[in-house]
DNA sequence: TTCGGGCCTGACGTAACGTCAGGGTCAAGC
DNA sequence: GCTTGACCCTGACGTTACGTCAGGCCCGAA
């Protein structure tokens, strides 16, 4: 009885113009039960002035490139989680910046090299493609390595065969699945000892026994442990993070029964 | 007979790898008939170095942002549409780009914000918004106009009372769809002519009798005309280019009959 | 009471594939 | 000649965030 006639509502045509969405919009979170308005007798949305709060959170979310999925997650568990999701979300953007950059550069290049003279379409092509394959080479390397890593891989690169590639790449596959076999078993068992020691070697001779390597593939995994609500999925690695822990514990235990 | 043994053909998994792609992707190629291998007998694929070449294309057009509809519809008339395409691009990715930037800047203003004492997700969450109306509201002139034609909208904006724009907004629609209605027609005819009236007054209305705002709009419509194959449905324009061109015409006719 | 406008719930379409599922093909070894 | 195992094929459904009908109910004003 406080405030009677303060807190009025609004019907979903109404609602969606104010908050500047469209219907269906509406609509659609209704469905993911992202944004649930009253209803009257007669099934109609009645949106107040909270559904409007709610709407512009999400609203804010999405323009900052979160899926609705990962908003809904947010908004439901009212947990700390929010500060930790966007440090992740602007890693996401600034990285998804730095390929429309390449993207904007490969056409720039590409329009002021073809000026002199008109030439074909596949010329031009050509050209992109140069250009996007030399920016591609010297890019990759920059995510989980330091610069002096860098170089390290560069060089260890000119030693790999594709053979030798396809022998590393074929052996990881095998030994992974085979570690999957021995998920629910002890690390400390004989079976799972022997797995760590394989995986070492392997390591060792994917990295070259470079430390520093070694170092960013395991930030890659350690990272995927304190995601937030809503994250764990998107972009799923290339590795079972079940095998990943376990090959970490198993690891663990054999160098601490090396003393 | 040229070269017997030189062109060497590819299995579909073996050509993916070679062109590191997946096997579902270039299934899917095939489909789009964006890139169609030989067939075995059997209807194995069998891809050769052609199929290279197009596909490498391919997937650079695709990095560029363009879409496979688009990058078929490049790939086929081998006319001098590329160029075109790419300068068309190259604004739609630096548009995103802004947009990019601006969440970040978002997300960045948020976090150093909050610094100060762990607050709570919905305390952050209204920072956020705060950023992004405060960004908003000064981004979306700086499109079709100007500098100068920027103030000019700017002080118009004031005067614009919520009920002048809906009732010109619902003005525009109606016109819009009686014009529909008169597609056929002669430009030079009574009624076309009649709504070409209707039309200026509305722009004149809708601009202030600004000449710069009105060039805007112009620019904004004429540019459609000469866009590259496979680009006229992106993003479909609010009017319909049909309407515009009649219009443009029995407008031309007007002020050519006014002297 | 009727009529125009708004509201409802399906249900299909979009882009670029990922991911099965069910079923042939091929080369090698027995 | 036959059996594998590896590879190939074609559907067909899932994904994201809605747009766009289609068929039918509800509401307020004249």
């Amino acid at each position: 009885m406080r405030n009677g006639s303060a807190n009025r509502m609004y019907r979903t045509q109404e609602f969606a113009e104010l908050a500047s969405v469209t219907v269906r919009a509406l609509h659609h979170y209704d469905r993911l039960d992202l944004l649930k308005p009253r209803r009257t007798d007669a099934g109609y949305r009645l949106y107040g002035v909270r559904d409007l709060e709610r709407l512009e959170q999400i609203v804010a979310l999405k323009f900052l490139g979160l899926s609705l999925k990962q908003i809904k997650a947010l908004l439901e568990r009212e947990k700390l989680e929010l500060s930790a999701a966007l440090r992740m979300q602007r890693k996401v953007l600034e990285q998804r910046r730095s390929l429309l950059d390449r993207a904007i550069r490969a056409i720039r290049e590409a329009e002021s090299a073809v000026k002199p003279g008109r030439q074909t379409d596949a010329a031009v092509l050509k050209k992109i493609i140069e250009v996007i394959e030399m920016q591609d080479n010297t890019d990759w390397m920059l995510k989980y390595h330091t610069p002096e890593a860098r170089q390290k891989v560069e060089a260890r690169r000119q030693l790999w065969s594709p053979e030798l590639q396809e022998r590393v790449s074929k052996q990881w596959a095998g030994l992974m699945a085979e570690v999957e076999t021995a998920l629910g078993e002890d690390p400390a068992g004989p079976r799972v000892q022997a797995l760590a020691e394989r995986w070492i070697k392997l390591v060792e001779e994917f990295t070259g026994g470079d430390q520093e390597i070694a170092a960013g593939v395991r930030r890659l995994y350690a990272d995927q442990a304190n995601w937030p609500a809503g994250f764990q999925q998107q972009a799923k690695p290339f590795m079972n993070p079940e095998v990943w822990t376990l090959m970490q514990k198993a690891i663990a235990i054999r160098k601490a029964s090396a003393t």
